[in-house]
DNA sequence: CCGGGTGATTGGAACGTTCAAGGTCCCGGT
DNA sequence: ACCGGGACCTTGAACGTTCCAATCACCCGG
């Protein structure tokens, strides 16, 4: 098998510089429409592929998007992360972009794979996600100049840079309002401990939309088996509860079990993620829509699709409430 | 900000030439010791790391390994291959290897997107998943001589290639065998309709395990309400059924929310992928350890960390019953 | 017919690395 | 003293692209 054409097989056969059919490919715009078609055929008679080390050793840029792929949790979540990558590898290709995956551990260990990418010319640009008051990671590729963007809030921090993300209270405020509406005034919250960033929010979307301003709130940790315990108790105890609104699919999960097994089958529960379990089990849920999460990271990331540019720095995207 | 250091910079600094810089990198063990740990120094003063795209130039390898991502099926299923992916990612750093992702509609597409990638240097190894009979993807891949594995065996075809694949019928067996232990000797299966390879693998193991050689076997489509509707009948309908063993996570929620519905909620029933919604409602399932099949397939892409080389072309992973 | 301008094209150099082909030094044997 | 050989290191060239400065072709007005 012979070895694959170059720019100057290119050049030779169309009767012109290696330079000529190089801007042919970057900037057509400059080259005479003649020239452009005769080097054009060339090019596909060659079946000629720039090789993309070569370029990016010329021009110092990559063409390529990193992104962290998180330890696989084990929880009902994960989903949400999955088709947001997919989204930005579909979105990406279109603009001639590549993404790259790099796994660590810990933060520690994720700035050292991003210093080896960054400093090796692997990626020009970083997402990162999930993150929390307080990152380093913000911190450390702002002060390196690193072009990157946040699927996440800075959550209170000093808002510099390029971030996306869902607007959680709006996703259980409309939730609680569909559930005040179809149900009855007693929405009850199942959400986690206080203090994690994301669960105050999507609290705060439902206590928002409460007429009293207040109400039922259960606390449960991340799980299934804790979720339906801490509704199973409170539907025991007979309080009034007309609905649920849940701050995760996993805590929806459990209510819902609990709900059966109280003989209330039919309680309204509201889950978050719209995760495929909820689907299954036929649950309402919130969903985070992380296509457009991923379009407009990458608008952030390397400008609207080529135009405009002062835009605003950071998007929240609304969820949509999908009833079942 | 200076610019990066390179090489030059490096033997300058180490009072050596580049290319003793070079082989302290890629061969230490031809560098004497003590000039080794002079340049060892130097490197480590300077905060050097090698260009990736000069080096892949160079060496014509790009150290990179694509796979492609699937369009996300909005079923139960994903998760399988995301942690794949995920143990991907990890295992290939350990081993200076970079997993990069690429976007395909179709196999028309996702042949196009290859013959970008590999052309272009941009990657050396390729993954394949959801394999099927007479797949285009294998030939096309060894007709081009480009190192690839499948996730997925080849079904019938010359299994000329490389491929990793859970032995589904092992999995669907050993839940059998379990569960006519310890339940009775009624076990039906729900499985998809005929046809599909890994459906038809699923059930042959559930057939191999019953001592008749065959039992009740209910037919659904990959959904969940579909297999709610198919067994709902089933039970109503008076046949005895001792437990369920079932082609999918999917299939086994609804045979779960028909048992509930017809007052057998504690009938026995195994699922398949160990996805988070089995794991949500308390289902029995087989674990596909997806990790164990991103190890075996870099192994068979990059050789047995470092050993061997004559080994098996193939791997078959034994699958895991988890009991809930 | 010439000077000047404009737009298209060219050829050399450079990006940072590894390969291939040497060079230098030292040691032991003759 | 000389030579062969091994261990270690160095030097120039090459990978395929884009940048840069220079050149060429062409047209127009004077």
């Amino acid at each position: 098998m012979a070895r694959s054409p170059r720019l100057e097989d290119v050049a030779l056969a169309a009767g012109v510089s290696r330079q000529t059919v190089s801007n042919v490919i970057n900037s057509p715009g400059i080259v005479r429409e003649d020239t452009r078609e005769r080097v054009s055929r060339a090019i596909a008679d060659l079946g000629y592929r720039p090789h993309a080390a070569a370029r990016s050793l010329r021009t110092r840029r990559s063409s390529t998007i990193a992104i962290h792929l998180d330890p696989y949790a084990g929880g009902i979540s994960g989903v949400v992360l999955d088709r947001f990558v997919h989204a930005l590898t579909d979105l990406a290709g279109v603009r001639g972009m590549r993404v790259l995956l790099y796994a660590a551990r810990d933060h520690r260990e994720e700035i050292g794979r991003l210093t080896e990418l960054l400093d090796g010319g692997e990626a020009d640009a970083i997402v990162i996600t999930g993150t929390f008051h307080g990152d380093p990671r913000t911190r450390w590729l702002a002060g390196r100049q690193t072009p990157f963007v946040a699927f996440g809030r800075p959550w209170g921090e000093d808002d510099h840079h390029a971030w996306v993300d869902v607007d959680g209270a709006a996703g259980t405020r409309a939730a609680t309002r569909w559930a005040l509406e179809s149900a009855g005034p007693e929405v009850a919250f199942v959400g986690w401990p206080s203090g994690s960033d994301t669960g105050d929010d999507r609290e705060a979307g439902w206590r928002s939309a409460l007429p009293t301003g207040d109400g039922l709130r259960l606390v449960s940790e991340e799980s299934v088996s804790d979720a339906r315990a801490v509704v199973a108790q409170a539907l025991a105890s007979g309080t009034a509860v007309d609905a649920l609104v849940c701050a995760s699919d996993s805590l929806a999960v459990g209510a819902h079990l609990a709900a059966v097994a109280a003989g209330r089958a039919d309680l309204p529960i509201v889950g978050f993620d719209n995760t495929p379990a909820a689907e299954a089990i036929g649950l309402s849920s919130v969903e985070q829509r992380p296509e457009r999460v991923a379009s407009a990271a990458l608008d952030l990331l390397l400008g609207p699709s080529e135009s405009s540019g002062g835009a605003s720095r950071h998007v929240l995207v609304e969820p949509q409430l999908v009833l079942r």
